[in-house]
Formats: structure tokens, sequence, C-alpha cells
DNA sequence: AAGCTTGCGGCAAGCGGTTGCCAAAAGTTG
DNA sequence: CAACTTTTGGCAACCGCTTGCCGCAAGCTT
């Protein structure tokens, strides 16, 4: 059981780390640098709130221990946990990769854990983890909330959050363009001679989901197209093969598919059937996920900068916890989309 | 001071919860329970240390005042988290997207919080979040490890953990089949009339990457076969071009290539040259990521069961970490691949 | 040089739980 | 019914860190 680390150092001080075996406290510092813990927690944590010498001698002591505060006694009295719960409907979807990714990164930039839940399309559980983690993260990002406006209202007030693809009166949103995007697409059908266009609808519970349908239609009809409406399916490639049947039934020469990976799906099913994209059918997803560049036809999508988005989603969280009282708190941002143009999309068929 | 929650319920106990501002804490159970709040305690943690009479009595309270014990307070006097880290080297990849879903769904059925990390790669990083997150996490998952044996051994002293794709005396580990699988992809080219191989190497600190080489060499040597090897490559679709046109070079008719990323990428610069797949040349890739089924054309690969590679390490690090005196914990798990045979495979060009 | 401002750093009271120890209560036994 | 054992539950001391309050000493003013 001899411990080798308990043999002194020799002389060098730069090992004398390795002399506890428990790990070294906030007390362990302030003994070694001669002063009380108090002095050690603001020389840490306020550094002009203490003597340069002074903080030099603790920095020392706290490098030679190798002290590393405990986060959760500074969250217990500080009431702060510095971290952050991101929470997606389903984290099987490339999409909230790509979110998760921002926020990593820029959580990660801001020494901020993140708390990564997956609430599995259902609002029950997102309510649930909300209330259950209230205690353990200091803010939340919900992507794509399934909660009605009452219930993010009501959330909202108890805990700092920012939304992202669902509007909220109550609590600061990003938001990706979808109307534009999506008139940019029917433009793009417009242009290549498509008359009538579908709509391939995802989760009816999806506010973008709604907005996207909602500007299909308007826009789709002004133009004086013949609009067709599928759905709803989950998004899931699995769920392309029923979506790509339906849609041909319509007489579509174009659809406009909720997302990508539900307009992947669709792509392997007309293929499947022989009927060719974009010769027969154009296929528009949304999101410009992993993939939609190498799935064949590579997808014509609406390219959202999403890991943009959860970057900017965590600047507007942690705007909201640390609030400068110069600057007044963003409470939306619309990310710019635009449309890829690949190979999905093609002339109408004659 | 007048604390409104001491006002009788009504009657209905519903809606008791929204009395108080502040969360409530133990005391404020113990006190609508009339214990004291080490009652409580040990009511909700053993609760066969209390009457049960009693026990009802708190855990009504606790319902009422819709009562959640700070993790942070709880970890402060325990010592334990109640949270996992699990660090990846890099989080964009799909394949430890498939890792993260596993875990992240065990770590949850356990009730047990996940803390992901992005390693980028770097063993510093690793190293760093190994030592910072030390306070923060109750163990560590540690998928496809950048670390030497050395600073792997020496970090399994300090913190359970459990490794993934990355062999260690030290630690417990679980672990793809890799060597069956190359050989078994050997195999499927020898069958198809193949005699130049070639391994296209993914980053040399990979262990896995040195595994997949070994092996290939070996077997294919065996085999009688032309053996090549290019390399390094970063394992993303990106470095495809470079490697595609190294592949092409060395004059072989069949790839394996060291991940999926890799391969996908290939495809797509080996389609803009015009070299066909798999009539002018054969690609397999490895791990069966998203995408794979779907890219152009469909990728024949190496199938792991990552996702439940994932979670098989969770139920490992967990065995570790609340041994159960009866089972020995188990120090090795090996998941079985198998070649899923695709359409980026073919006969060899005469 | 005396009086005053200001900066620095210590004291101690928490933050919300857990837990060893012990006394009171309840149950057993002869 | 007394003596003894077993439960049950309260007291209080932490866990490691933060922070309001305050005293001291150095720096400044006149």
């Amino acid at each position: 059981m001899a411990n080798p680390s308990v043999e002194p150092a020799p002389q060098g001080a730069g090992d004398a780390n390795a002399r506890r075996d428990r790990p070294p406290t906030i007390r362990d510092v302030a003994e070694l640098a001669g002063v009380a813990t108090s002095t050690v927690s603001r020389a840490l944590s306020r550094p002009d709130r203490v003597n340069p010498r002074t903080r030099v001698r603790i920095e020392e002591a706290a490098a030679e221990l190798n002290y590393i505060p405990s986060s959760q006694a500074r969250g217990l009295s500080s009431g702060r946990t510095n971290a952050v719960a991101v929470l997606v409907p389903d984290i099987t979807n490339p999409f909230y990769f790509d979110i998760i990714r921002g926020t990593q990164h820029q959580l990660k930039a801001a020494g901020v854990t993140q708390l990564l839940v997956d609430t599995e399309e259902s609002s029950e559980m997102e309510l649930d983890a909300l209330h259950k983690m209230r205690k353990s993260a200091d803010g939340f990002i919900l992507a794509a909330s399934r909660l009605t406006d009452a219930q993010l209202t009501e959330v909202s007030q108890t805990q700092p959050l920012v939304t992202f693809n669902r509007a909220s009166t109550s609590a600061p949103t990003v938001m990706i363009d979808t109307p534009s995007a999506i008139i940019q697409a029917l433009e793009h059908l417009a242009s290549l001679g498509h008359h009538k266009v579908c709509y391939v609808a995802g989760p009816p519970t999806s506010w973008s989901n709604q907005m996207r349908w909602k500007v299909f239609e308007e826009d789709a009809t002004k133009r004086g197209m013949e609009v067709h409406r599928i759905g709803p399916y989950a998004p899931k490639t699995t769920s392309g093969a029923a979506a790509a049947d339906a849609a041909v039934r319509t007489g579509a020469t174009a659809c406009i598919v909720f997302n990508d990976l539900l307009a992947i799906g669709m792509l392997q099913r007309l293929q499947a059937r022989g009927i060719r994209v974009p010769a027969d059918m154009s296929i528009i997803g949304s999101d410009d996920i992993f993939g939609a560049d190498f799935c064949n036809p590579p997808l014509t999508t609406i390219s959202s900068p999403i890991e943009q988005a959860g970057r900017v989603a965590v600047s507007m969280l942690l705007a909201q916890l640390n609030p400068l009282p110069g600057s007044a708190t963003r409470k939306l941002a619309v990310m710019p989309t635009h449309l890829t143009v690949r190979e999905s999309t093609g002339p109408a068929p004659a």
C-alpha cells in the first residue's frame, strides 16, 4: 500500500502536488500560501480584489498543489452550476448534431459544461427534464421545443432559456429564416417550370413545420401553382418511403420536404421504384445536414447555418445569465438561409 | 417574513408547489412533515432506515412541495456527482454520434448525467479534460483515446474509466472486433478476384488504425496479395480527395479505408474523376455510419454495433462505480462486427 | 503629524445535503 | 413489571467554497 508519492520531493517544488492523497481543497491552498480561504477564493474569482503580490503567491500555491476548485461546492454557495442543458428532440437526427456541435463549441469556450438531453420528441419528457434539471443547470437551450406556448411561457418565467427554431414571445429565440428559404425554393422550382408542388410535412408539433407549410401555401398559391400537402411524417429516412409513395400519387412534379432526413429517405424510395430524380420529380430538402451532399442524387436543399445557430443560442443564453449593464439582451436572432442547388432538382417533366 | 406555505392548503394539495418562490429545500420538507432534515434525507435515500409511517408522511410532503434534492449539495457531502464524462476525439464525426447516442441512452436509464467533451483529436485536451473534470464526474468514458499507454495507466489509477476502441491493460475496455472484420473484408475482396489491395490509413495516434493495418497486412500477405498502404489521412470526407488520388496511383484495385467518412470522401472524388466504383475500384469503409447506406454508390462497409458499444461501455463503467459484491467487473467487451456488402465493391477489373 | 479615505484580507455564516453518534421510544424477555 | 435489546429519529458536524461585514494598515490630504 506504500504510496510512492508519499516520499518527499527531493527539492523542486514542481511535484509537490502528488503529496496528498486526497484532492487539494481551498484550505490546503490557503495554508500553503499563508492566507485565509476567503482570500484564496477571491484571488481566484475576482483577482482585482486582492493585492497582486498575494495573488501571485496564491496562484503559485494553487499551481503547486494542482488545485482545482470543486464546481459542486462552488455551485452550492453561489447558486450557480456553470452548466447549461441543451434539450433536443432526437439526438439521432444529424440536424441536432449540428446544433449540439455549435452549442458545445461555444459553451466550452465560455467554460460552461454542456448537459445534453434527448427529449425523444415528447413534450412531457421535455417538461420533465426542464423540471428535474432546474437545479443542475443555470439555463436551458430548447431546440425545436415541443412545448405549447403556455408551457413555454410558464417555464421561461422560472428559468433562463432560449429557444431554437421555435418562436416564443416569452423567451429569446434563434430562428432559421424559413420563410424566405421556402420562397427561394419555390422561386427555384418555378424557374424550372414546375406547376404542381407538394409540401411533405414533418411532425405536427413542430413549430417550424407549421411555418414552412404556411409560407409554402401562401407563396405557391400566389404563384398560381397547384398546391398539395402530404404528411405528417416522422423526420427520419425510414419515413421517406411512405412519403415518396404519397408524393407520387399527388401528381406533383416537385416536393419541398420538411427536412433532409425525410428527403433522403424519399430519394431512396423513388430510386427503388424507378422514378428518376430530378427527371420525373424534383426534391428539395431542408437543413443541409451531413449527407445531403453525397446522397444520390446530391440533394438540393435549404442550407441553414445550424452550427452557428447553436453558437448564437449559447451567446444569447449566456448574455441572459450574465447580463452586461450596457447592452440590452437580444431577444431574437434570425439566421439567414439560402438554397443550395445540387442535383435533385431539375426542369419539370414535359 | 410570513412564510406563505404555512397557510393550510384549502384542500387539494396538488398546487401547493407553486407557493414558494424559492425552490424547496430539504428543510422545507422536514418542516412540512414535522421531522428533522436528517430523517428526510434518510427517508429518501435509505427508506428502510425509517418507519414506514414517517416515510409516507415525508414522501407526501416532498411530493406536495415538488421537492427535488440538489445534486450539487448531495454531491458535496457524498463526494459523488452522479455524472459521467464521455470524451470523444471529434464530435463532428458521425461515428462518435452513435457512441454518444449509446452512452446517453444508457446513462439516462441509470439516472446519470452525461458530460460530453470534444477533445479535438488532441491528447493534451484529453488529459486536460480528464484532469479538470475529475471533480465533476464520477467516471470517464474515453472513446478512441489518443493517450499513450503510460498516460492511460496513470489516469486510470486516479479515476474510474473505461476505454472504447483503445486497448488498455489498466482499464476496462470495449472494443470493436476489427481484426475479424478486416479479415472478412479481405475475404470478400479475394472472392471478387482482387489481388492488389490498399489500406487507406487514418490518424496515426488511433489505436484502432494501427490494429486495422496490422491485421490487413498480415492477412493480405498471407493471401498472397500485393499490399499497399497510403496515409495517414484525417478521418474526414474532405481528406477523401487526396486519399482517392493516392489510392489510384498505387495501382490497387480495392481499398479498405480507415473509416466511412474517408471512404465517402474518396467515393466523391473518384466519381468526379470519372473512376467508376466498383467497376474500376472497390472501396470498403468501416463503421457503417449514418450516410453509408445512401451515398453513391452505397458503401460496402464493416458494420459495428457502435451504439450498443456505447451502452456496454456505460454498463461497465457503472459496474465499476457501484461494484456489486457478487459479480466481478468485466474487463473487456468485444463487439462483433460483420461486413455489410453494398454497392461499392465488385469484381476486380480484368 | 493628525485625520481620513481606501484597499486588503480575515472571520464566520451560510449553501443543501449526509451521516456518525446518541437518546428516547418501542418491543422483548423472564 | 423491571431490565434489556432494537428501532427510530434528532443533533450537529461536516463537505468545499462564497461573501457580507468589519478591522487593520497603508496612503493621502492639509
